[in-house]
DNA sequence: AATACGTGGAT
DNA sequence: TATCCAAGTAT
């Protein structure tokens, strides 16, 4: 790489570049202006989560929450309805606190220096870069996965992408080609590449803008990059969980913990279970956890959900509440109208919908 | 450094 | 069906 940068040409490499952005970029919804928070909100929900599943949550967010002060005034349970189905939740979270911060600390004004705004919750290395370079025209890197890709085929880098401390060795990469005229271009033109043209697999290089400055296509190893490792097979864990009402006809919902897996989502009660007694030990466990008492009924579903890093594999029941439970901040009694109100995510989503069937077909 | 943290689309 | 993955961050 070292006597490869040497002959590199940054200025044409720049010029092909930003010159084949302009004429190609997508017209996203966070492309329409620059306004610090609107980058801000866009880049949060687009860790890890491709642009198509972003753009309708992108508008509804605006929609409802279209300033920082608004965000910063919001209930949290509005906020986490906003991203629900989003995925990874503590974005949204450490997003919401951040915003607050910016509010109390900053007068509502986004910080402009990587040194400030980087300390923000929910704010790392990769979003420092992209919301100063593209809101604030600053020089810094963002480098994603897409920015990987492409720096790697390009100086032909063999290092291991799935590492962490291998970002680093594409910042500084970025730091020696960075267009400081157009920094904001420049970065989303890398990432865009990487999304039209350099992707992974089989990249389109006799589309590429930027095919003349390529180390790896000139060898024809292009395919071979980037170097990543995959990660083990995930955990399976078994789960019983419950639908269960009262004799008002309200159904019993629990808020999860403020930490950790879906945190601060409302779920039905449910528990992990062994093969043996699963009916046994969800009954014990909702009248241990919950005062509640309760009657099950056999098992109307079953279903597996899957997450990044392990396997629901989860058996629902339905029943009725003997008698009087203690509500909670955390434990509620509540209509099927305001369930709609809450956020949920997917798993228990689906354990909802397959209750509504179930009784629709007469269970 | 390695792992936790979601979801749905692509191949 | 299985695997990979998509604009990462926190611990």
């Amino acid at each position: 790489m070292q006597p490869f940068i040497e002959e590199f040409q940054i200025e044409a490499f720049q010029r092909d570049l930003i010159q084949w952005f302009e004429r190609e970029q997508r017209d996203l919804p966070w492309r329409k202006d620059s306004d610090p928070y609107k980058i801000w909100v866009s880049e949060v929900m687009l860790q890890q989560t491709r642009v198509d599943t972003v753009i309708p949550y992108f508008h509804q967010f605006m929609e409802q929450f279209p300033t920082l002060e608004s965000l910063a005034t919001a209930d949290e349970e509005k906020v986490l309805k906003a991203w629900e189905g989003l995925g990874y939740y503590s974005r949204v979270r450490n997003l919401h606190a951040a915003v607050k911060e910016v509010k109390e600390r900053y007068g509502g004004k986004v910080p402009d220096s990587a040194e400030e705004f980087s300390k923000l919750k929910g704010v790392g290395p990769y979003t420092t870069g992209a919301v100063l370079s593209i809101a604030y025209g600053l020089p810094e890197p963002a480098v994603d996965g897409n920015v990987m890709r492409v720096l790697s085929r390009i100086f032909l880098v063999e290092e291991d992408i799935a590492k962490v401390k291998t970002r680093k060795i594409f910042e500084n990469i970025v730091r020696m080609i960075i267009s400081h005229e157009n920094p904001s271009y420049f970065n989303q033109a890398l990432m865009e590449l990487g999304a039209l043209i350099c992707v992974p697999g089989k990249p389109a290089c006799l589309l590429c803008p930027v095919q003349a400055h390529c180390r790896a296509f000139a060898e024809g190893r292009q395919e071979e990059l980037p170097v990543k490792t995959k990660k083990a097979k995930v955990k399976e864990v078994s789960i019983a969980a419950a639908v269960v009402m009262d004799k008002r006809g309200r159904i019993l919902i629990h808020k999860r913990d403020q930490e950790g897996l879906l945190a601060n989502l409302w779920e039905f009660p449910n528990c992990e279970v062994g093969k043996e007694q699963p009916q046994k030990e969800l009954t014990a466990f909702l009248k241990k956890e919950y005062g509640a008492c309760v009657e099950l009924n056999s098992p109307f579903a079953a279903l597996e959900h899957v997450f990044s890093h392990l396997v629901w594999n989860i058996v629902v029941y339905c029943g009725t509440i003997m008698g009087d439970i203690a509500e909670t901040d955390r434990l509620k009694l509540v209509s099927e109208q305001e369930i709609q109100q809450l956020a949920f995510p997917v798993s228990h989503q689906r354990i909802w919908k397959e209750y509504k069937q179930f009784k629709q077909e007469g269970g």
